[in-house]
DNA sequence: ATATTAATGCAAATTATATGCATCTAATTA
DNA sequence: TAATTAGATGCATATAATTTGCATTAATAT
């Protein structure tokens, strides 16, 4: 997401922009992958913005609530948030190191048409995430 | 999963059987959709077992450590589960009614060479999960 | 029947997340 | 620029899901 743009249409709709609004916007608009709140906080703290875990948790609410993030369930008991605007994708999660990355293939559409005709179930979304190892932990191990 | 099968399988190896073992054993034998430990607890209740939370979850660990479950996350903050034996498939969530199904058809396999061939991901499980409006729920609002 | 140790219940601890309330501050107005 | 006002924030507290310590109970082997 376009941070100057994202900002302005905050403002645009009434909604007021602080410096940690401001903050959490630049961090989504520079992360392509899904962030925790204590991922986001961590990013705050580097650039010596210390902010309450509340204020996190109500802005990211706030911004998934104005469409500008989208939630993402990798982890149990853990929830992740990224930019609504990224085209749609998938994430490829490597179990040893963490590291997330985006795969822009998408097989799922071709399934909806046929669930939906063979039981009458209408897919609004769905979710397809991969687990598994990345190259670089591959490489280390060997 | 077959209640007889996984029981003695589990003796085999050294564990108790128990009231509780054996009664979550087969809620999971009789049900194909993910449960939560909540919903756990509940059908132990209509078969008057009244359970510890902290059992419960610890039954549960024990048999996804032991590889009789696989946790499934479909929504934020609550883990599921369900029988490790059951075929490949993912589920449809259906946004209104919470009802799960499950659908067997799966187009990620081709994706996967696909992956590891461009970026060396390889990739060990994935979940796809769709969510959206099912049949009955559609035909009620109409 | 007895011994051994896993399983259980209960209370307390953790972790992620939400909320009430007083205070502060961004945006608007005088 | 000063005053106004409602949204944003911090702090403490509340929830909800899940975990853990510990004493007690019960499943299995002898
Ligand atoms: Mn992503
Ligand atoms: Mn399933
Ligand atoms: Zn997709
Ligand atoms: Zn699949």
């Amino acid at each position: 997401m376009n941070l100057d743009i994202t900002l302005s249409s905050l403002q645009d709709k009434g909604h007021r922009i602080t410096k940690v609004r401001k903050e959490v916007v630049k961090i989504f608009s520079e992360n392509t992958t899904p962030l925790s709140a204590n991922q986001v906080e961590e990013k705050m703290l580097q650039v010596c913005l210390s902010v309450n875990k509340a204020t996190i948790y109500r802005e990211l609410q706030f911004l998934l609530a104005n469409g500008y993030l989208v939630e993402v369930y990798l982890r149990p008991n853990e929830v992740s948030y990224e930019s609504s605007e990224l085209k749609h994708h998938h994430h490829l999660v490597c179990s040893t190191c963490g590291a997330i990355d985006n795969v822009t293939n998408c097989l799922a559409s071709e399934l909806e048409d046929d669930v939906f005709k063979k039981r009458g179930f209408r897919i609004k979304q769905h979710t397809l995430e991969f687990y598994g190892t990345c190259a670089e932990c591959a490489r280390k191990t060997t």
